[in-house]
DNA sequence: CAAGTTACCTGACGGC
DNA sequence: TGCCGTCAGGTAACTT
């Protein structure tokens, strides 16, 4: 489900909840998510300790407390975090809830389990960048992820431009959706090779990720099936799709046909006029 | 090493 | 109505 604007969103709503408030208690459905969730060192270390922080780094969010500990959630595809009234009904798949001391609750939601919940103490805090965030590469929006950036580490490489900017190693925080969509407002077809952009391309590209996942994140993220916000809302960039999940439809630019294809094993979608 | 494939899991949808 | 195959917003562990 979340790219980089969905968890942003996320993260923007359950901010102002969650801070300064603490946890009274943590309960969980018993079922595995990637792993499975550390219940004990959760409590141990969160439990009637004030949230600090709520962050995001690439799609994962952080939610600190006092004394340093760390909680990390990673929704997966189709994870989710939002606050629910004391009291209220739990839904399906509901793996994870946090009381908080309003009575008012965090619960994380996540149907196909892809998604993880780290819980870092605070001497293991030191270490993050070498251990949970060790593939992660720089955010998007970091002066790190430049056009020279990429062109250096594309150098001879043969990989196709799409598979190349959703591998987190590359930078953080593009899944498919957003990776299809920068492609086409940069104007370059996702099957080339990373090797044959030029530095024109590249920034072209840099500059395409960063307009659309802004706008995307101003949109509230993209709605596709059942991505809601912290309050139960949906987002609309998806009315904003170009060529996402449009196969056959007219190119919005030029109207010709848009096309589809495999890559990394991947849907892609592409208008093979305005993209080369 | 790089590049391609598979596995993890549930639910929605289309064809028959 | 139901059964079956395919696909889905992610990532890491495999294989080649």
């Amino acid at each position: 489900m979340p790219e980089l604007p969905e968890v942003e969103v996320i993260c923007r709503g359950i901010r102002p909840h969650l801070l300064d408030r603490t946890v009274t208690a943590i309960h969980a459905s018993g079922k595995e998510l990637r792993r499975p969730i550390p219940l004990d060192r959760l409590r141990r270390e969160m439990l009637l300790r004030p949230i600090t922080f709520v962050d995001r780094r690439a799609k994962y969010l952080q939610i600190g407390v006092e004394g340093g500990a760390r909680l990390i959630i990673h929704l997966g595809m189709t994870g989710n975090l939002g606050f629910f009234a004391p009291n209220s009904q739990a839904a399906k798949h509901d793996h994870l809830r946090w009381t908080l001391d309003n009575n008012s609750e965090l619960r994380y939601n996540d149907s196909r389990r892809f998604g993880s919940i780290i819980m870092c103490s605070s001497h293991e805090i030191a270490d993050l960048e070498t251990s949970v965030f060790q593939t992660t590469g720089p955010e998007p929006f970091s002066d790190q992820f430049s056009a020279e950036y990429l062109q250096r580490l594309a150098k001879g490489k043969e990989v196709p431009v799409k598979v190349f900017i959703m591998n987190t190693r590359v930078v953080a925080g593009i899944g498919n959706i957003y990776a299809g969509e920068s492609l086409f407002r940069a104007g370059i077809l996702p099957t080339r090779k990373v090797r044959t952009l030029s530095g024109k391309e590249w920034l072209k590209l840099v500059t395409a990720i960063r307009e659309i996942l802004e706008e995307a994140i101003a949109c509230g993220g993209s709605t596709i099936s059942n991505f809601l916000n912290a309050h139960q809302e949906k987002g609309y960039f998806q009315v904003h799709f170009m060529v996402y999940g449009r196969r056959g439809e007219p190119c919005p630019t030029c109207r010709t046909t848009i096309e589809n294809l495999r890559l990394g094993g991947r849907a892609s979608y592409f208008c093979p006029r305005c993209q080369r």
